[in-house]
DNA sequence: ACCTGAACACCGTTCAAGT
DNA sequence: ACCTGAACACCGTTCAAGT
């Protein structure tokens, strides 16, 4: 029951043809390509529909106007990054510590990483109206992944779960958002990543206490 | 010889007599009404100059475009914030490390909560084209400040500095952002200060070691 | 069921004319 | 030196007509 990034802008009417579900996605793809090449100031439902191959008329067949196509492209975006970090977070339930937190800065990195330019060209709208009630969806997908690994740690143990796990991820995308925009290389974005992971545990070891080494194997297999 | 974030935007002429200056004055105000009361979306350059009481070609005497505009007014405010960072850094020249961090803590967030209604005004069109690179030009001043201070600690010697001062001060304001949008009260912003001030510690402790304690006078007044 | 594109309303921007 | 506001170009959005 996890709700999708997207689920609020569904388009205007649902493509039953095969023809219409091509027309959508053409016209997801001219956006971003829209926005690549001539950028945000540019970009017009018009061009957009140009370069989709339809008419302007068919573009607003499926959404209701030129926000909601912006935000859909935004909201697919943010669904990706969400759930490759969900996925890396699953894969380190129940390690160590350390282990946990290098895995969460590798992710934020490549997510942001992956797909360099269009996050880019992405990042412009984002702040417009309703995006930034996206931003925080995803953001709350996050947190929740990474509150669900933290409670499986084998080391260590934490009083509160909902402030670390808030402050941890909010934490670290500053930081790389700062990178990406000054255009940042590979050699930039590895001490980034370990900067960042001593920022993390710095946090997370400051403020949990060591697990009691009773009967380790206990709670291995919660 | 310290940047002003809002030196690249000025008003396309000068005010040389008190009237104009007024008036530009009277526009600024305007963009912030209309921006508070009727939204993003529905701010047009004839509705700042009907406020501000003055008419569209005069708006455009003194601002080049709307974007020109808005941009002043978010410099403007992010100059304040830059420059009230400055000074709660330079204040807790040659303090303690915990000191410093926990002066530095509360500067974020006062920066962000002083107007909270205009800086959640301001958030919306602050992503779009040059806004920015308005924020990145702010965020190295704030990077500045945190960097000279932090070389001036009694207590700890760090190694590098850049990488610390660029993290500290882009992953305190995701957090800090984060609260303000879920619409964070003052319970809630004491126990994050208190969160920004463990990720900070623990960072930074982390990253620098005890200094050496045979003169401590001798570097106090570099 | 899906597509077209001329037509309309509205907004950013200009400029000739005013004081 | 500063202000005005009608006029123009362009963009978002619609809808009657097509296949």
């Amino acid at each position: 029951m996890r709700a999708s990034v997207s689920a609020a802008l569904k388009p205007r009417k649902t493509p039953v043809q095969s023809r219409s579900a091509a027309t959508v996605l053409a016209i997801f793809e001219a956006t971003i390509q829209v926005l690549l090449k001539q950028g945000f100031e540019q970009l017009t439902t018009t061009r957009v529909a140009d370069r989709a191959g339809v008419s302007v008329g068919t573009l607003y067949q499926y959404f209701p106007n030129k926000n909601a196509l912006l935000l859909a492209v935004l909201g697919r975006y943010l669904d990706a990054i969400a759930s490759s970090i969900e996925q890396a977070c699953r894969v380190r339930h129940g390690s160590t510590l350390r282990c946990m937190v290098a895995a969460l800065c590798d992710a934020f990195i490549h997510a942001k990483t992956r797909r360099l330019d269009v996050s880019k060209a992405l990042m412009q709208p984002a702040a417009k109206l309703g995006g930034d009630a996206l931003r925080q969806q995803a953001a709350r997908r996050v947190r929740r992944a990474v509150l669900d690994m933290l409670a499986t740690t084998t080391d260590r143990q934490f009083g509160d779960l909902q402030m670390p796990a808030m402050v941890v991820t909010t934490a670290a995308m500053g930081p790389v958002h700062e990178a990406i925009g000054q255009g940042a290389g590979p050699p930039e974005l590895l001490a980034l990543r370990q900067a960042l992971e001593e920022l993390c545990m710095g946090y997370l070891l400051r403020i949990s206490k060591p697990k009691q080494h009773r009967s380790a194997t206990a709670s291995d297999r919660v």
